[in-house]
DNA sequence: CTGAAAGCGCTTACAG
DNA sequence: CTGAAAGCGCTTACAG
């Protein structure tokens, strides 16, 4: 099947190529009258502009790019990504932008990838995840001045646009409430060392721990697996004076210890609460359910669209703050039973 | 920044920018001193050809497509599409291919994602997901002669190249095991009616049921959801002469049936064993862990792109026949106990 | 083995 | 308001 052209509809009504060129994006240059027939064309005849020809005479790319630096396994269990992605698309699509995808090894390949996708004009923007603290790929983007939209923050994302929530805030109201149940020895779970939000809910947990007066505060590192999560969980309920209440950095380390604590013969919400971040429908899977910290994931990836493509368009753009996470409590928490 | 092009080359190598494109593509028309001193030239530059120019004119993009047709929250929470694409990536970066992604709202959306993706010639092949009987995508796929991978099989994929697994087998497996603990009630929570593989699976329950002569084999038809596979257990159990085994059509419905037993005071595997289909991390995550049929997604993904870019070079593929899914058996399964 | 040139399908100044 | 033409950066026959 040989694809039309707007050589093709040029020939068919009678214009010249750069008449049709005019007619189908919006310009000036043709009256109404030819334009609507061009359009006509082009419709009948199932036109699509060929989207190469397109970027290199135009240079834009129409689509977007997105690296994932997680292994397979983890990239799988997190509904995170894919949730944040199908927040993406809906943006994206409606403007017929394209999402280009990438799983990267580390952090080298993603650097590499970027100078890649920059040198082919692949793409004209990237979003950037797991924002760590003084990020190298930052730098980077800086230099190559490829538009670029940092998923996370506050701060650390040089002149590159942002999106973020306030993980702290949100941190501290759940502790709050843990202390209102009356619990006194709350422990956290912490995801990766080195991501930017590990950093900032770590010190958060510490700072609100004391401003509590907790008896007991501590965070025992994790990367995010079920495995870990199951492993740290039982560090912490091994210990004399262990947690009363366990926060978890996200919703697969949360089940994992449940399971754990149920292995144990402790009673969940009665011998401890647990709370999850992220609020995926994994959250209300277990028995019991899992109180968490959730917030809309789509709608966050939807922003992070919408900044991407106003950087591209060159509009000035900086950080935009998105809705804080918020509690919902379910049947894994409670008042601690009396010791 | 100024990006390298082949001319810049040309110029600092002193021969012709159609030189220059032999040497790096490999191409015999240079001799081996001249190809050595432009490579190391486009390497000192960091030269990466323009994907636009290079589509235009070689008339292959680079890229290939997939379209999701599945909602955000069933996407983020269904471990299977991740893996796959992780496992896709991993053939298609090592041959510099990229992968469009593609999230669409219903079959209509998805065919016209093909035709616009043809049409600008915007991938070079499509992978098509949740293969249907009769499926409507697979005629016009052959129409646009656009070279596509289906996922799923056997059969209904028309001329397409596909990569599929025995899920029958799998299935009558899983049976067989069940009936040796001395189950003779077994239902089954299935996947959404009119995909294939939700077919050939009930097809096969029915019948291993019959041969297996069991007393009771009930499919109870569901969405691969939290709240379907736990509505569609409550029914299940609450019935009369209530099954000893359930097997779930994924791994998401099977952890909520775990909790809706749990909920209702039956112990699993006492009372009910469970297995899974899908056997991501999460069913090492529930307590008891949930015996699980399982395979290897990731490769089954790369399967996939070697045969989406075996289509692409024109070679003749078929149909590709992946590792039958094996069955693990942890702590959700067991003897029923005597009524 | 090498160079000059056409062409891929668009967009966009530049003349009329 | 419209047409003819250059140009984006490659690839690939076609001459030498």
């Amino acid at each position: 099947m040989k694809r039309p052209t707007i050589a093709d509809i040029a020939r068919r009504a009678g214009v010249s190529k750069g008449a049709v060129s005019y007619a189908l994006n919006g310009q000036p240059g043709v009256s109404e009258a030819t334009r609507q027939r061009i359009i006509a064309i082009a419709q009948e005849i199932g036109f699509n502009p060929n989207s190469a020809a397109r970027a290199l005479s135009g240079a834009t790319a129409n689509a977007v790019g997105l690296a994932l630096c997680r292994p397979a396994r983890i990239l799988g269990i997190e509904p995170f990504f894919m949730e944040l992605i199908s927040g993406v698309e809906g943006e994206l699509s409606a403007r017929s932008y394209a999402l280009t995808l990438q799983v990267v090894a580390d952090p080298d390949a993603e650097i590499a990838v970027y100078r890649r996708w920059w040198g082919e004009r692949r793409v004209d923007g990237v979003f950037v995840c797991d924002l760590r603290v003084d990020d190298r790929r930052v730098p980077v983007l800086e230099e190559l001045q490829l538009p670029a939209v940092v998923i996370g923050g506050p701060g650390h994302t040089g002149t590159l646009a942002s999106v973020w929530a306030d993980d702290a805030a949100a941190l501290v109201e759940t502790m709050e409430y843990l202390v209102a149940l009356g619990h006194r020895r709350i422990a956290r779970v912490g995801g990766l060392p080195g991501l930017l939000h590990t950093e900032i809910r770590g010190k958060a947990f510490v700072e609100a721990g004391e401003r509590l007066g907790l008896e007991q505060s501590l965070t025992v590192p994790s990367d995010y697996t079920g495995e870990e999560g199951a492993r740290a969980t039982r560090r912490l309920l091994g210990a004399a004076g262990r947690p009363t209440a366990i926060i978890y950095d996200n919703d697969v380390m949360a089940i994992a210890g449940l399971a754990v604590a149920q292995e144990m013969g402790l009673a969940v919400p009665g011998d401890l609460s647990i709370v999850a971040w992220d609020d995926s429908a994994l959250c209300q899977l277990t028995h019991p359910p899992l109180t968490a910290l959730g917030r809309d994931i789509p709608a966050y990836g939807a922003h992070a669209a919408r900044q991407l493509l106003a950087a591209i368009e060159g509009r000035e753009i900086g950080a935009y703050q998105d809705e804080t996470a918020h509690l919902t409590p379910r049947g894994s928490t409670a008042a601690p039973s009396p010791a």
